[in-house]
DNA sequence: TATAATTATTAGGCATCGCTAACAATTATA
DNA sequence: TATAATTGTTAGCGATGCCTAATAATTATA
């Protein structure tokens, strides 16, 4: 039984250098240092110093003015790491609300350092408030509703809740 | 009015000096190069070292040799520090169920790095978890019985429930 | 095709933050 | 109080990862 979801770069930047390189590998032909870099937001010094970590590494491959490419294990680091970014992303805006750039940003941090352990988690969290609606009463409604009106929603108000003083 | 929570030090690793520092102010009389270096284990040079930057930053008071101590403003951050150590530490316990271990872990990089947006939105969902118990049908332990048996609990298996495939 | 514009690389620097080795001060103990 | 054990500092190194300035290759255009 083989063990998924273990792929990780040596380093965060690493990870985001992979990231970016798939993530524009499927919007576009080929891939150039330029746009690597402003995708990232570093310039083109950073990514070719970058590049020829990676390339040390067997996880891309770039020849000297050449387009950069993932080898098939750099692939696999970087399809991990999207996984993760989706999955944090999609906490922070569906379940918590958080408005999608800051999600955006968020994720881009936590995915490198998040323990496999509680991505799972997450994962099934999500899985759980897809699966258990309830119709009008289900949680992220009545979450919502919270988070709208900064008080509990009718259904919460009911015998049995008052175990807590706040 | 005054905007509460954005106390952050200049790095990930000098917010940790800071929480280490405060934690063991509150655990022993004096604080000393020795302890930190324990806590977060690293030499006592690079104790040392970091010391100096942030007593150049005025957030601890420190004289060769001698005991360690944050200033007012150092406390502050610390404060804050280990106020989003706990919500995340507590929202991977308590919410997702993750062990205690890896949510210290986590929690202890995550706290460095998330946003206040998302990092109040964790408020606001303990507060929720907290304030809407309905009995025994509250989430928390519908989502418990999802993640020990890996099924969806009675109460969430009624009509208007099938509206997704996975 | 010669020249300009773009793209990429190299060289070298800087900040962070860890480390070891060597040395210095302090504290405990014989 | 002399010596040993502990604690702390300094000096200097190495890795990461960014930057600017200068140079080189490539591509587009006149």
């Amino acid at each position: 039984m083989m063990k998924q979801g273990m792929q990780r770069a040596q380093t965060p930047s690493m990870e985001d250098y992979l990231e970016a390189i798939a993530n524009l590998s499927g919007e576009r032909k080929v891939v150039r240092v330029n746009q690597i870099g402003q995708t990232l937001q570093v310039t083109m010094p950073s990514v070719t110093s970058a590049l020829k970590k990676l390339s040390d590494e067997g996880l891309v491959q770039h020849e000297k003015y050449g387009y950069v490419e993932l080898t098939p294990k750099g692939e696999e680091i970087a399809k991990e790491t999207i996984r993760r970014h989706k999955i944090l992303s999609q906490f922070f805006t569906q379940a918590l609300g958080v408005d999608q750039k800051t999600a955006e940003e968020d994720a881009c941090k936590i995915e490198h350092i998040i323990s496999l352990a509680s991505l799972e988690r997450l994962v099934k969290f999500l899985e759980f408030m897809e699966a258990c609606p309830l119709g009008e009463a289900n949680f992220p409604n009545r979450y919502g509703y919270f988070l709208e009106h900064g008080k509990l929603p009718k259904e919460c108000l009911q015998k049995g809740s008052g175990k807590r003083s706040n």
